[in-house]
DNA sequence: CGGCATCCCCACAGATACTG
DNA sequence: CAGTATCTGTGGGGATGCCG
């Protein structure tokens, strides 16, 4: 009868959930992660890093597209996540070398998971967008 | 605008002298889902529809920090894409169900693995972040 | 070679108010 | 209840130039 709390009893025949599910709870870390890698270039970046060792300018021909600006900001950020690791060779000429850690290895499986549901079924999405 | 590959063909350019690396074609697609699904809410949205079908105030309630105009956004564009389906039932007052799409339903695959990894792993993220 | 510093822009998130 | 309309700020991201 309070209009504050609303039942529907059509949909919902047992009890609603609280207004903060755990669906928030587990979903939040996800959001974390995907805000993280979910940027223009990271993921790209993990995948490829995921092939092979790059260095710098490897990666910056590799993506192609990407300014010097957003590809160091980049790896900085998966390097501060633990994602990727950093290694200079004191040589000259420098050369830096960028690789996964484990931890981003371990990001690299789910992550080719939802790779492989996006080729295949980003047409999908194409044709859905078009109607 | 997906500057990922974004060639810019010159109307005269018939063939690309130069193959696109094949990295950059598979990680293509999953770029566009992810600037798609990787916003703030799609796939908390998405993670939630999963489980059950909600009304838009129920949905308003359960993100619970998303404003009315993001919400819709954020519908609208899994609409168009397919991922969700809006269904107007014509009563007084008005109800409006979403639903996740069998191609919704397929991404639920994937998007939980990563959400697990997310789970998982989320704490080495911060703490990793922390030095 | 492998960056960092700076300027700038515009797309999009968010709040607020109003409507069928 | 289920949205639209409008305004505004923030920051992602590109271009350019310089440096160890």
């Amino acid at each position: 009868m309070s209009a504050t709390h609303t039942r529907v009893p059509s949909l919902v025949e047992h009890q609603l959930p609280q207004p903060v599910p755990q669906a928030e709870l587990a979903a939040c870390p996800v959001n974390e992660v995907f805000r993280r890698v979910g940027d223009k270039w990271s993921m790209l970046v993990v995948i490829l890093l995921g092939k092979r060792s790059y260095r710098y300018n490897e990666l910056h021909r590799a993506v192609e597209g990407i300014s010097q600006r957003m590809l160091t900001r980049t790896l900085r950020g998966l390097e501060t996540d633990g994602l990727v690791s950093r290694t200079v060779h004191p040589t000259v000429p420098p050369s830096v070398e960028y690789d996964l850690t484990p931890l981003g290895r371990s990001l690299l499986e789910p992550l080719s998971a939802l790779a492989d549901w996006a080729v295949k079924h980003e047409p999908h999405l194409a044709a859905a967008r078009e109607s």
